[in-house]
DNA sequence: GTCTATATCTCGATAGAC
DNA sequence: GTCTATCGAGATATAGAC
């Protein structure tokens, strides 16, 4: 296998574990374990255990990126936009109630660490905040915009935290509705009565 | 000092540390330098690290039954009681600000190692859960008491997670504002508005 | 009840053979 | 580029003196 075949493969099974366990829960031993190599042949593409947590939060900078530019092609309004955003909550609620939402846990683990990278980590929050703004911007709300969008986005992370709390399936279909009826408040009517043919 | 003094001392240290640095991160050298004990005299209070972690929770259990205690003392309406748990956001905002909520982080940390305690620890969750949906029930919402007292706890939640990543502080006392507008919203007139007199 | 000393393990990280 | 062998540090945990 190639160089950068392994490092890729190191950095995805690095990704999962530190979402699963925790960032200081997984060893470097998890890791080889996990990717089929041995601990030595891992120090070959990464010195130390903050660089891989560099190139797993950078891999899911550019993941985040593509999930919303798959959302902004996929759907016509920015209505529609937003309910993508909100319906992960429902898709990936096992994963949510199990381990909770991966950048809100990495974020908190990061700020207790005091660790260098969790500006880094808060970044990927910055990437939906600023995406969300710019959809409610589209919907005539430039005025609060960046307000709603961390509004929804606070809304979102409180759902995952209570989740892997309580384990509870019908309380994130329940608060995912409130949020759907919330945006249908915070709208004008005629492009979310549009959008909302296309749910 | 007596063994249950020393014993408190070593729980009010861990208790802290598991909170600002997380319960991993935290090792027994840490708790005995800042208990001021050695490492050997630690193991005749607490034999395992699950132990102490145990001897934590069961002081949170007390001391947020204290503190629920207080506010149903404090205020006359189960409005103004609803209004002390939201507010505690804005009193602990600078610790929330560096470490995250300690309940939402612990049960997070605990899920994800999917420690023995982790249940434990969501019933912390389940105190201030059952406590509000007494409220909300008082106020008339006997029907849905337990689900307003969930979306509650989920904004806190979601408050305190975002809070943690931007560190922004007028972003707390939004949403905290808009919680009361829910609030008022969401219940009689009649009991909201003459418990809004006494804020 | 508190201490020092120590055992044992696993961690992150390195050296060097192939 | 991958391996085995190993290092030093720090972790949990124990033994035994006082």
């Amino acid at each position: 296998m190639g160089a950068s075949e392994t490092r890729q493969q190191i950095v995805d099974v690095a990704d999962r574990l530190f979402y699963e366990r925790g960032f200081e829960a997984t060893s470097f031993a998890d890791i080889a374990r996990d990717a089929g190599l041995s601990r030595g042949n891992f120090y070959y593409h990464f010195k130390t255990k903050d660089e891989i947590l560099a190139a797993v939060i950078g891999g899911r900078v550019e993941k985040t990126r593509a999930i919303l530019e798959a959302w902004a092609r996929n759907a016509d309004s920015p209505a529609d936009r937003i309910r993508s955003f909100v319906h992960i909550l429902i898709t990936n609620r096992t994963r949510i109630m199990a381990h909770g939402c991966p950048v809100g846990t990495l974020c908190n683990e990061l700020a207790k660490l005091d660790h260098a990278a969790k500006e880094d980590a808060a970044r990927l929050f910055s990437l939906f905040r600023d995406w969300l703004a710019r959809q409610f911007a589209m919907l005539g709300r430039e005025a609060d915009a960046d307000a709603l969008a961390l509004h929804l986005l606070m809304r979102s992370q409180g759902v995952a935290v209570l989740a892997t709390a309580f384990r509870d399936e019908a309380f994130i279909y329940r608060e995912v509705s409130d949020m759907e009826a919330w945006l249908q408040t915070q709208c004008p009517a005629t492009s979310l009565s549009r959008s909302r043919q296309s749910v």
